[in-house]
RNA sequence: GCCGGAGUGUUGGAAUUGGUAGACAAGGUGGACUCAAAAUCCAUUGCCCGCAAGGGCGUGCGGGUUCGAGUCCCGCCUCCGGCACCA
């Protein structure tokens, strides 16, 4: 079974699995340049060139630019021809620029679809996986897309997933890798529990089913750990879209307040409360824990309320988060049991309900109804009582008063504002030494196991001895065994595996099991950009000083769908391996643009609802270069587009006329004197360079385009009417450096056939020169009281002074003004005069 | 509910700092070429009035600031996305 890259060959050898299709579009006429024949012949070329191949080289200025790795569907789908299009125009202009550009890519290889694919056709994932893969990567080839295959990795091979086993032993030193007993999400239909970032609306994020909670012993990286950095740090962030940012923030969803202790009246027990109003702690009237809270037992064992608190928990844990969200109305019992307000003494009844979740703080809570509108709906339907604690404006006619105000019947709170009875009465509770300030966060630990086949093994081994023993370094990989039955059952098929799982003790050397789920493919693709540096190393993860040169990745490109997916879980793998020493930066990821989804008739195109419109059908009638120049110019890259059938037919028509202009089908320039359309032609060449220029810097790809098509046009007309022979070749010299990374098959075919000798690819990205992008002359608009009445053309230089008299003078603007007044001329030159008459 | 983003011709979109609204395409219409069609080329294409010259209106809605607003401010409406019984 050969890894996709093994034998670390150049990119040719894979390439022409598929057979190119024989060119059957009707063509634009006769003058049609034949795209297949000049697309295979350059996607050779490049690979054969070695330019793309790069080496860490710290004499020159380096740019990683990286696209997300693709999960090899074995189809490649618009979705991927943006994002590639996007990438490669980035290393072809970079690498222009003079950059050593690190352009990689890989396989995010491991995952269900193979493994379902098993179930229903019992051939191995492995095998499938890996013709997806050749299949994947022969058609990223037919893009003009180029990187350095030399590193390619797939997760799915053991020399990539033996640095996971790696990472998760040194997590699991550090004390970031556990197990334990918790209430986690159980996905029905794909049978294994998930992150909880995993879970959408209630949902499994890959088959939309409805999750359940179960408790079972998972393994858990501990990234709440790190929540604190990884949210101080998307300030850094500032190359990233806000609403990444912001979802993130949201994500971590940190809170300030107070943690504090309640006693149980009556009973030796307590439990503490988390709460971000520690202000209102006078308008507690109830306490209320989560039905899963451990205290409920004690609290109602062999009293009258057991019978009707237990019916309550045993509802709540078999309903879905759907169903509780879904109701509404609030529900609880009564534990028949009452804590005590520390700081009136007050008792107050306690409560079960399932709006206190069990997973965010203490599972417990103080109820404050006056201040609170939940707590609110539950006092009013259960009859308790109501206290307010700030003072509502005197119009206030809601329920529950969030707002600001003064503080009342709160003792020694009184009177003050919010922010300082809050600081008060957190003095007060560390004085007394019944609480403390608290930091609590909405994130949750990252559940990393997976009760399914087509994973990497989590390296433990239990031991009754000695517990959860890792499997030693120099043993690794623990490598993923063939099974007969690859169908889950509630645990991972490796568990039926005995040969797998009896083993022995690294320890102390007794019998012992393997741990026989698999990790959660997040954790695969949460490092990988760091292998990437060094990808085919087998005695580390990665060396260092690579990584050193290397990182951070200077653009990433990916969809939005992984703004709190993979990119939350990066950002964490690299902080984690930052203070190990070996990434040299927190953060992994400098610039990160999220790309627009493609629709069709408004919908997202997808195979079930069979709105797909194949790229590789593209490939075959309009070719790559009219593809990827039609992704380009659709639209702004950061917003979702629709799909226009006949839009490729644009850019295609497009190139066509490129083609015929510099092959002389236009006409043929003359070796003539030079005159003043000579020079205009020169000047609307530098301001095309400077427009493509600062739009790719900007990622406005949209209207880096239509400079080009403008400057097409002009060229088109410029030859017509009988162009000078240097110029015309200086500007088509320029235009096909610009097109070079948007359209690069047809740009280096005309290069060649201009009689250049150079690769376009490693020439220098031209510069402009301002003086000469100036227009020399400009339309003026000319406006009586802010409305167009008059233009003139008018030398771009003009003064103020020259561009009034000329406006005032002009026989259409005295018409206008009449016998008004003139009040106020507002000269803008070259571009508008206003008068203002009265 | 809180947070973020967006509303421009028939369509995708452009207008980067307040200064010609609609670049560039797509589609439509008319014409040239052709036996015919495709392709190509030319013209035209925001709406209304007008034979024309020209004029009026126009960037989701209502106000405001300004000589001048798609762009800035205030108040709404609609759509998209995120978070949400998170104490």
């Amino acid at each position: 079974m050969q890894h996709p890259s093994a034998g670390g060959g150049r990119a040719g050898q894979g390439r022409n699995r598929l057979p190119r299709p024989e060119a059957p579009r009707v063509p634009f006429g006769g003058s049609m340049y034949d795209f297949q024949k000049i697309e295979a012949k350059w996607q050779e070329r490049w690979a054969d060139s070695g330019v793309f191949e790069v080496e860490a080289d710290p004499s020159r200025p380096k740019f990683y630019n990286l696209t997300m790795y693709p999960y090899p569907s074995g189809a490649l789908h618009q979705g991927h021809v943006r994002n590639y299009t996007y990438g490669d125009l980035l290393t072809r202009y970079m690498t222009m620029r003079g950059y050593n550009v690190l352009s990689p890519m890989g396989w995010d290889s491991f995952g269900l679809p193979a493994e379902n694919a098993a179930i229903a056709t019992g051939v191995h994932p492995r095998i499938n996986t890996e013709k997806q893969i050749a299949r994947m990567s022969e058609q990223i080839r037919r893009l003009g897309a180029m990187y350095d295959w030399r590193r390619e990795i797939a997760s799915h091979h053991p020399d990539y997933y033996r640095w996971d086993q790696w990472l998760f032993l040194k997590l699991f030193e550090r004390g970031l890798a556990y197990k334990a007993e918790a209430p986690v999400n159980w996905c029905p239909n794909d049978q294994t529990v998930l992150a909880n970032e995993q879970v959408v609306d209630g949902r499994c994020e890959r088959c939309g089913h409805e999750v359940i909670r179960r408790n079972l012993s998972q393994w858990f990286f501990k990234i709440t750990d790190y929540a604190e950095r990884l949210l101080a740090d998307l300030d850094q962030l500032e190359h990233w879209p806000e609403r990444v940012r912001v979802m993130q923030r949201n994500w971590i969803g940190r809170s300030e307040g107070a943690l504090f202790t309640m006693q149980v009246d009556g009973l030796d027990a307590s439990f503490d409360v988390f709460t971000t109003r520690p202000d209102t702690i006078f308008g507690m009237t109830f306490a209320v824990l989560a039905p899963e809270h451990p205290l409920v037992d004690r609290l109602v064992a062999g009293t009258e309320y057991e019978a009707e608190v237990r019916a309550y928990q045993e509802k709540a844990a078999k309903e879905s988060e759907i169903d509780r969200m879904a109701e509404g109305d609030k529900t609880g019992v009564f534990t028949g049991r009452y804590a005590v307000n520390p700081v009136n003494d007050r008792r107050v009844p306690i409560y079960i309900a399932d709006y206190v979740l069990m997973g965010y703080g203490t599972g417990a809570i103080m109820a404050v109804p006056g201040q609170d509108q939940r707590d609110w709906d539950f006092a009013e339907k259960y009859g308790i009582d109501i206290i307010r604690t700030v003072e509502p404006p005197a119009d206030f006619d809601g329920k529950a008063y969030v707002g600001e105000g003064r503080v009342i019947n709160s003792g020694f709170l009184d009177g003050l504002d919010i922010e300082t009875a809050k600081e008060r009465m957190i003095a007060w509770l560390e004085e007394k030494g019944i609480g403390r300030r608290q930091v609590q966060y909405r994130l949750r630990d990252w559940l990393i196991s997976r009760q399914r086949y087509w994973g990497c093994p989590i390296p433990i081994v239990h031991c009754p001895d000695c517990g959860q023993v890792p499997v030693p370094e120099d043993q690794l990989p623990v490598e993923l065994p063939d099974v007969e039955d690859y169908a889950p059952k509630g645990r991972s098929p490796l568990a039926a595996l005995d040969s797998f799982v009896n083993t022995t003790c690294p320890n102390c050397g007794g019998p012992a099991q393997r741990e026989t789920d698999t990790m959660d493919t997040f954790v695969d693709s949460s490092w990988y950009f760091l292998r990437f540096t060094d990808a085919r190393n087998q005695d580390q993860i990665f060396d260092p000083e690579k990584a050193a040169y290397w990182m951070p990745v200077d653009q990433y490109i990916g969809g939005i769908e992984h703004a709190v997916l993979h990119l939350l879980y990066s950002r964490f793998i690299t902080k984690v391996l930052f203070d190990m020493g070996l990434s040299p930066v927190e953060e992994p990821f400098a610039r990160l643009f999220t790309q627009g989804m493609i629709r069709l008739g408004g919908a997202k195109m997808s195979k079930s609802k069979g709105n797909i419109v194949d790229p590789l059908d593209l490939l075959a009638s309009h070719g790559a270069d009219a593809l990827r120049l039609y992704h380009l110019f659709m639209g702004p890259p950061a917003e979702d587009a629709d799909w226009d059938e006949h839009g490729i037919d644009g850019t295609s028509r497009f190139l066509d006329r490129v083609w015929r202009l510099v092959t002389g089908e236009f006409g043929e320039p003359t070796d003539r004197e030079e005159n003043e359309s000579d020079r205009a032609v020169i000047s609307e060449t530098h301001r095309a360079i400077k427009k493509v220029t600062e739009d790719i810097e900007r990622f406005a790809f949209n209207t880096a385009v239509p400079a080009l098509m403008t400057l097409v046009n002009t060229l088109v007309d410029y030859v017509r009417q009988g162009a000078r022979r240097e110029t015309f070749d200086y500007a088509v010299e320029k235009l096909l450096l610009l097109l070079s990374p948007m359209a690069p098959h047809i740009a280096h075919e005309l290069w060649e056939r201009t009689g250049h000798t150079t690769m376009l690819a490693t020439e220098a990205w031209p510069e402009y020169d301002p003086e000469l992008a100036k227009l020399e002359v400009v339309t003026m608009v000319i406006q009586v009281n802010g409305k167009v009445r008059d233009r003139a053309e008018v030398d771009a230089s003009i003064s103020a002074d020259d561009a009034e008299r000329l406006a005032l003078e002009s026989p259409r603007i005295k018409e206008w003004i009449g016998d008004g007044e003139v009040k106020k001329v507002i000269s803008r030159p070259p571009r508008l005069v206003n008068i203002v008459v009265g």
